[in-house]
Order: structure tokens, then C-alpha cells, then sequence
DNA sequence: TCAAAAGTGTTGGGATTACACCCATGG
DNA sequence: CCATGGGTGTAATCCCAACACTTTTGA
């Protein structure tokens, strides 16, 4: 019975109430052929409420952080593992899980859509879903959606995590549009460019893209080190 | 014995582990007389570690949400119910308690010193300390001290907090004070009052306090809807 | 009358907004 | 050669930072 390698530890704590802790991850990612932002959804596996549309997620081991809990999930249904993933909330109300006292700790991750595994994907019955088209999720997950959501609208306000949603080699149209998309409003072309050449993160290609216009669009790549400068420090990127 | 309550209710999750979940609230205060952001800290009531100055924490019980645990134990402590409260982070590192397998959601606190109950202050042996000389804490509670000022410090520039460790009625000298103690630097007296002003948020009132000068400084307080207002949609305040 | 803290405005520079046309190319 | 999407610059405005003197009054 696993609870007993629990039971062995706990020299101290006795009469205290242990709780059922779980991670569920609300998992990002942008389509830029639809120009859609999307979340990654699974159809839950145990009961109660088995096979309905859930956020991925598992039951902390007693041996793993959340964090390995989270990242653990991740990997066995993408095949990714270096991600962005950050821990975002915890939900602790006594009613949430009708099976049992469950908290669950809310990640928050973006990926890069091509890179998942697609085997992977259809095995575990994982699917994207438009995020202005999320099913009826079980317990509490709507909600966590909604605020990851509201979480990410007001973060890449501060930190440039947007790049973490497009491949390593993207164009400005495709920039413009995620943005457009994460913030639901149209921005102005040139002063986007403007604005976020001024940042020095951008790094341009020879190369062009010229699957969407015959033109072509210059691919980037974003410079890791500034990258990773502005992450810490974070900026302001109002529009 | 209490875990039964808790086997009751698990009708459906057999074989996962329960884990030990913690609540600890960093909570701030700002001592205007001396100028300093203040913690409140007491002396650890358990083994290990007993009697070692400690984060203000709890177990959470089974029939409480974790948001009701920092209430309560905040309450025990200080006597104060209506304050500002929420949650910071979940700690869930496998070895941060060498007592057993324990997390700890961090809350994050802010109080106005002057409120709260001497008596039940003396009577659970709870302690101020400026935030440049916290002691060693018990377990990560000295990581979680950290976070916690960080947050405050980058919350500030969002949120209209600050008001939330003063009293009712205060002064602008004391609000550039507390703003300074709080962003480590000092600050343009005229270009603070300009953007305060603003701001629509401060309700000039005829009295002066004359504690602290011969001519007087003008008490304000706040003008609750708005700033019920600006902490739902946030504003910059940089300085 | 003077010391000590409270209060008050202006200006220059940098950033942000709004806005319209030329470019390159494949079909 | 033209339709389609990619790319570029400027002027007006707003916001922010820097900065020094006057006011009040109790001792």
C-alpha cells in the first residue's frame, strides 16, 4: 500500500489530515496556419467523471515535486520536455472534486505546436481546442482556463514569453498576429515593428518564408541571450 | 482519529498518496515611525524545529480550503480579520520538511501594524522584524520571505496596495515613505505627488497631522471605490 | 526669528500614437 | 502586369524626469 512509504516518513506530524494533491496544466500553444490560440486538452482517465474533456494532469507521487509531477505529465502525453512550464495557482476549496479532497496546483505552459509528438497526441486522445471554444471541462477547469488566460494576457505584457508559442524561425506577420491574437485586438504594423525591434531581441534571417505571399516574409530567430536578460528584468510592451 | 473523516470521503482515488499540506503567510507591516516594512514572525510550536522563529503557518484541515486556514491562523494571531490576503505560491520540493512529505502554500499578507491586537500578540509570542534582518527561519521560509518582498515590490507597481499598511487616515510624507522603504530608493517628492494626485484616488481631508512638523502635513485617506477600481484593472506606477 | 518639514510648477526630451504609400514577386 | 501581402517614416501629442524655492509655525 503506497500510503505506508507516507506513513514512514512522517515522525512528527501526527493527528494532521493529509490531502490528495494534484497538477492539471493548462497548456498553450498558437496555430499560425488558423492564427488561433489553443489549449490541450485530454479526456480524463479515472472516475468520477471519466472520459469527459479535462486539463492534463496526474496526482502528485510522493516522491516528486509538483514541478516533476507536471513536467512528468507533459512529457509522457507531447514527448516535450524543455518547456515553458510555471506554476500559477493553487485550488484548495474543500467541494472541487466530488470524489475525495483533491487540491490541485494549476501549470501553466506554452509550446511550440509543431514540436509535439503527434503519436503521442492521438494515443492519449489528447486534442487542441480553439480557446474561444473550450468543451465543458471537469471540477473546477474552466475556471483555471479562464484565469491562465487572463495570466497570460497580462504577462506578455512584462516578459517576452510570446516567442515561447512560435517555432524558432518565425516572420514579423507571425509575430503580429499571435499578439493580436493573445491581446483580441488589432495592433498597428509599424509600430509593432517598431516597438519591438527597439528591444534588440529580434535576429534577422537571409532566409525568407514564402508559403504566405509571394514577397516573402524574413524569418527571425530571437537572441537567447537578450532573451533571457529581459525574462529576468522583464519590460513593458503596451500596445 | 481525524484521517478517517478524510478515507470517508475518498471514494474513488484508492492507491494515491495523500500528502501533508501547510499554509504560511508572509505578512507585512509598515512601521511609520521608523520607517521600515516590518514582518511578523513567531516561534515555531512543533517538532522539528520547535521553538525556532518560523513564517506564521498551519496545517490546513480537512474541512477548510487553504484560503480559510491563512484566515484563521492570521485571526489567532492578530486578531484582524479584513485584510488583505492572497495567495503567493505553492513549495513542494520533496526534502523542504525534514519532519514528512509537506507542502506549503505561501500566502502573502498585508496589514496595518496600529490594527492589530497587542494582547494576542504578546500572548503567542509573535515578533515585528524589519525586512533587512529577518533571522534564520525554520525550513525555506527565508526563500519564501524573498519571494514574498519581490512580489510586493512588483505588485506595487500594478496594484494600488500600498494603502493597504496605512492607516486610515495618513499623510503623503508617510505614503512617499512607505513607497520608498518599499522600492529601496529614494524619490522625486513632487513628481510622487503629481502622479498620486493623479490618480483620483486620495480624498483630502481638512485635519493635519502634527506629529511629525510644526506646519502640519494634511491627512488623506482613500477613496474606496476607486480603488476598489484600479486594484480590478491594475494601472503603472513606476517611479 | 529661525529651523524643519510641507507643499508647489515648469520645461525639455523621449516615447507613443496615428496614419498612407512603395516594394517584390509568382502567376 | 497586376494582385497580394511585406515592408517602411514622420509629425503631433503625451508622459516622465529633472529640478529649487516658498510656506507654515512652534520653540
Amino acid at each position: 500500500m503506497s500510503s505506508k512509504a507516507y506513513q514512514l516518513s512522517n515522525k512528527y506530524y501526527y493527528g494532521s489530515d493529509p490531502i490528495l494533491v494534484a497538477v492539471d496544466s493548462i497548456i498553450f500553444g498558437f496555430d499560425y496556419h488558423e492564427e488561433k490560440l489553443k489549449i490541450l486538452l485530454f479526456k480524463r482517465l479515472v472516475e468520477p467523471f471519466s472520459g469527459q474533456w479535462s486539463l492534463i494532469g496526474s496526482f502528485v507521487k510522493p516522491h516528486e515535486s509538483a514541478d516533476a509531477s507536471a513536467y512528468r505529465i507533459l512529457k509522457e502525453l507531447t514527448g516535450l520536455s524543455n518547456v515553458f512550464l510555471e506554476q500559477l495557482k493553487c485550488y484548495t476549496e474543500t467541494d472541487r472534486d466530488p470524489g475525495a479532497r483533491v487540491m490541485s496546483i494549476a501549470y501553466f505552459s506554452l509550446i511550440q505546436i509543431e514540436d509535439h509528438n503527434d503519436e503521442l497526441i492521438n494515443l492519449h486522445g489528447t486534442r487542441w481546442f480553439d480557446i474561444d471554444s473550450i468543451p465543458d471541462l471537469v471540477l473546477d477547469h474552466n475556471k483555471m482556463v479562464r484565469e491562465a488566460l487572463e495570466h497570460l494576457r497580462t504577462m506578455v505584457r512584462r516578459k517576452p514569453v510570446g516567442f515561447e508559442l512560435l517555432p524558432n524561425h518565425f516572420t514579423l506577420p507571425q509575430l503580429i498576429k499571435l499578439y493580436q491574437e493573445i491581446y483580441q485586438k488589432p495592433l498597428d504594423d509599424r509600430n509593432f515593428r517598431k516597438k519591438i525591434h527597439s528591444l534588440g531581441l529580434l535576429k534577422k534571417l537571409d532566409k525568407k518564408d514564402k508559403s504566405t505571399s509571394k514577397k516573402g516574409a524574413f524569418l527571425y530567430k530571437f537572441d537567447q541571450k537578450k532573451y533571457m536578460e529581459l525574462l529576468e528584468k522583464g519590460f513593458n510592451f503596451e500596445l
